[in-house]
Order: structure tokens, then sequence, then C-alpha cells
DNA sequence: TTAACTGTTCAGTTCGTCCGAACGGATTAT
DNA sequence: ATAATCCGTTCGGACGAACTGAACAGTTAA
């Protein structure tokens, strides 16, 4: 087992098992077992634990993650000040967009969303609140990026490396660089179908006294094109930002 | 420690230390060691681990709940088909009635916040999705009380009993089981001032074929009364809960 | 400078986790 | 019917690892 100093491989295992029942929806011991290749009764004592305490839940043979996780992530979520002001701001952008609008914020050197507005056409993507994605390829991303100081995004990119995930995605640190000296200069970010295939974005920061988080519109490449992507939709997000930042700082 | 057999203690303190992280917004390595009244080293060697695997943040010197739980409980409530057919339904709920308008299942004897909107004029009050509520003392609770087999209504009310909220909250078993006839026979529940003083609430249970789930509608005593209270909710509840139970009939 | 806080490190020891085999129940094949 | 093969669960023993408490280092306050 890859077991660091001094932590605690139980609990490891523990969440390893929980991100298993995750991927496969619901699994059964055995299941469990062989996915992480450990003894099934080490798992069986794991779920046990994990059933007791709530965390799961048991339906026949079948053990599956609970709710208990939505209280403490929503909990986590409600907390924190920029959800409570950025979800108006994503709102009527949804609607004068019509398109998907999106928030996140940077965690351990990926991007969390913390929220998701679907307007009049919007396209329903792989997004989900609490859902995480690489910085570089995404358009909210590269806005938070490059609000970051310059020893923290090394960081990040040697931690995570940039994986490629279309033929766009941008692969070299020093292209990546020149491109958030770009966005700083402009003030928005775009994803030209770097993550998703047929997906664009446009993505401003927004920084607030240490919290760097970020909005983003997404549509489809036929749709967000023209005026609509250099002109209309980085003038709508800019001074949703912007009022962001305003009520940030008088909260 | 309280250890069951065959149960990974360390898994339990891995949890209890992540509570003790959300109910005080986040804490140093000596506060949670003294909450839990451990050697502050094995709290160290838990947080190292949870950070490790990014489920807690480290600011400073100051261990905080992460995202990475919001992923998976969002995760988890956008697979549940009660989600995706209760949303619209609680959503047009809650433009008609301007209150505040709640949906919850039940798991491990409790309910489970899975939706709320706000109408116009809705009181906020301390509920979110995810939040977990004792079920004889909500209407949300009792409509989904009602639903389940007497045999394991007693095993909740053995589990979780029956502990007394305001002077209105019903603690005697035999008086609960009356009032959940009498919901069967009328078809949805009332909440007077039962967990919270000042509030009201009425709610309809939503049963499709295992899943039981209950909607439910919140306001002050001060104006959720007369028809209001007796008539239109029920029946603006009732077809609610009845559309969402054809639509999950045919998903 | 000192004192009183932090969080962190470390090493020893005991405790509890892990494991493999055996059990019992349910389902399917023979 | 009977056997075979799944499943989840139980058990006890052995070894590894988690817990512990004291010492360390870094920070703030006196």
């Amino acid at each position: 087992m890859s077991s660091q100093a001094n932590t605690v491989n139980a609990t490891r295992t523990s969440f390893r098992i929980i991100e298993v029942l995750k991927r496969l929806d619901g699994a059964g011991v055995t299941a469990v077992a062989s996915e992480l290749d450990i003894p099934k009764s080490t798992v069986h004592n794991h779920l046990q634990t994990l059933l007791e305490e709530r965390y799961v839940l048991k339906e026949g043979d079948t053990y599956s993650v609970g709710l208990r996780f939505l209280e403490l992530g929503e909990f986590t979520r409600n907390r924190m000040d920029i959800y409570e002001t950025v979800r108006p701001e994503t709102e009527t952008l949804a609607e004068k967009t019509g398109e998907m609008v999106n928030a996140a914020v940077e965690e351990h050197g990926q991007g969390v969303y913390i929220t998701r507005h679907e307007g009049q056409q919007a396209v329903s993507v792989d997004t989900y609140a609490g859902k995480r994605v690489y910085l570089h390829c995404t358009a909210l991303g590269k806005a938070i990026l490059a609000e970051l100081p310059e020893p923290r995004v090394d960081e990040i990119l040697d931690e995570h490396g940039m994986p490629q995930r279309t033929e766009n995605t941008i692969t070299d640190p020093d292209e990546l660089k020149a491109e958030l000296e770009t966005i700083r200069e402009r003030g928005y970010a775009y994803d030209r179908e770097e993550r998703l295939p047929g997906l664009r974005c446009v993505a401003a920061p927004v920084v607030t006294d240490g919290v760097v988080a970020a909005l983003s519109v997404s549509g489809p490449t036929t749709r967000i094109k023209g005026d609509m992507f250099h002109e209309e939709i980085p003038e709508l997000l800019l001074s949703a930002a912007n009022v962001v930042e305003i009520n940030m700082a008088y909260s």
C-alpha cells in the first residue's frame, strides 16, 4: 500500500471504497474487493463501519453512497460567502445569455464548480456542483490561474500536469503562461474546445481578498461565435464579476 | 472507544474529526483534539491523511471541510431519479404559494432534504439540501412515516426516539400512530409548530415503487392559516405529488 | 528574553486492523 | 432433489500499523 509517513491507512482505504461505490453507482462487497484488490472481509469491515456511521446505504446486498455527504458538502458550500454572492449573478447571466453559466473556485489546484445555471437553450454537459476539473484546459481554470502568483501556478502544474483532453488543449507550460498574460491584460479567458470538442467557454475571474473564483458562460461552437464570443458575453461576464467583487467587499 | 465488533476504528475517528471541523467551521489540531479528547498527534495523523486525499483544506493552521464532499453529495443526488423529477414541481409550487417549498427522502430513519425553493415571500429557515431532520416532528417526516410499514415505523422510533422540540411536538408513540392513520386517510400531513415555534408546514407523500419521499410547503403561522392552510396548499401539494408519482412511473 | 501558545516529528508499544478460511443463505445448474 | 456456485458474513489469530506522549520547532504575547 502506498502509505506516507504518519498517516492513517484505514482512512485511506475507507475513502477508496467510497470512491468505488460512487464510480460503480452502488456495489456489493465482492465487487468492491476485486476492484481494489483487497480481501472482501476487509471491505466488509469498512462498509460495516461506514454503514453504522450512516455514510453509506445498504439495500439488499448492495452498498451505495449516502446523502450524508450531501449534508457535509452543502453545509460547506452554504458557509462560503462567495456562493451566496455569486448565485444571483450566475442566474441572471443564464437568463441574459440563454446558455449554461457556471462559477468555480480553486481547491487543491483544481477547479471546483459551485453553481450551475442553465439558460433557455443551454446545452447540458457533464458539469454539476462539486465537480472538479483541471485548470489548464478550462476557461474558468485559466481565469483563476491568471490571478494566482506564478510560483503557485508552477506548483499546480507540477502536481496535476497538463493532460491533453482535445487537440486544442494547451499542453506546454510556457504557452499556457503566455496565454495567462494575455488573459490578465484582456480581463477574461477563452476555452476554444480545449476540454470538450464542440464546446466553447468564456470566463472572467473574481478576485476578492484571498479568494479567487471565476464565472463562465459555455455553449456550442456553432452558437458562441462572432460578436457574441468576442463582445457580448465578455462584457456581461466582466460586469457580473465586478458586481460580485463589490458585493463581497461589503458583506 | 465505543467500538463495535469487526469495524474499523480509525475510520470512525476520521469521520468524527470531520464532523468537528464542520461544527466548528474550521479548527486547529489542538482544538479538535480537546473537543474529542484524543491526543493531538492522533488528530494530526488523521488530518494529514485527509489533506493528502483532498477531503479537507488547510489554510494556515486551520483545517476545514473541503468541497470534495460536495462532489460526492451532488453526484449522489443527481443520480437519484426522484431528484430530477421533483425539482420542477417544487419550483412551481414555490412560485404558486410564494412560500418555502422542500422535498425530502427517508434515509437511516431520518428525513433528508433534497431540494429547497424559496417563493417570493418565503421565510428563510435553517433548511438546506442534505440537512437531516427527525421524522416525528415535521410534516415531511410524518407524511413519510405514514407510508412506511408499521414495523419499520417502530424501528425508527426505537432508534431515534421522539425528542421534544417545541411544546407542540408529539412525544407519545401511540398519539403519533393515531395521527399517521389520519394522515393516511386525509392524504397529507401537518406540522403545527412541532419543530420550530411560529412555523407551520403542510406535506404530501410521494410513493413510487419502494422510494418514499414527501413535498412540503412551510411558512409563518401568521400567514399559513384559514383556507390557505386547509384547502389551497393541500390541494396544490397533492396534485404536485401526483405529477411526480406519474413521472416517476414513466421514466 | 521568556513564556505560552501553536503544529509537527519521532520512536516504542500495544492495540486493532487485516487477512484467509470457514460458515450459512440464496440462487442457479444439474 | 441435489449439487454447485455465487453471495455476504463471521471468526480468530498474527503481524503490522495506529495510537500515544514526550520532545521539537516555529509564532505570537508578555
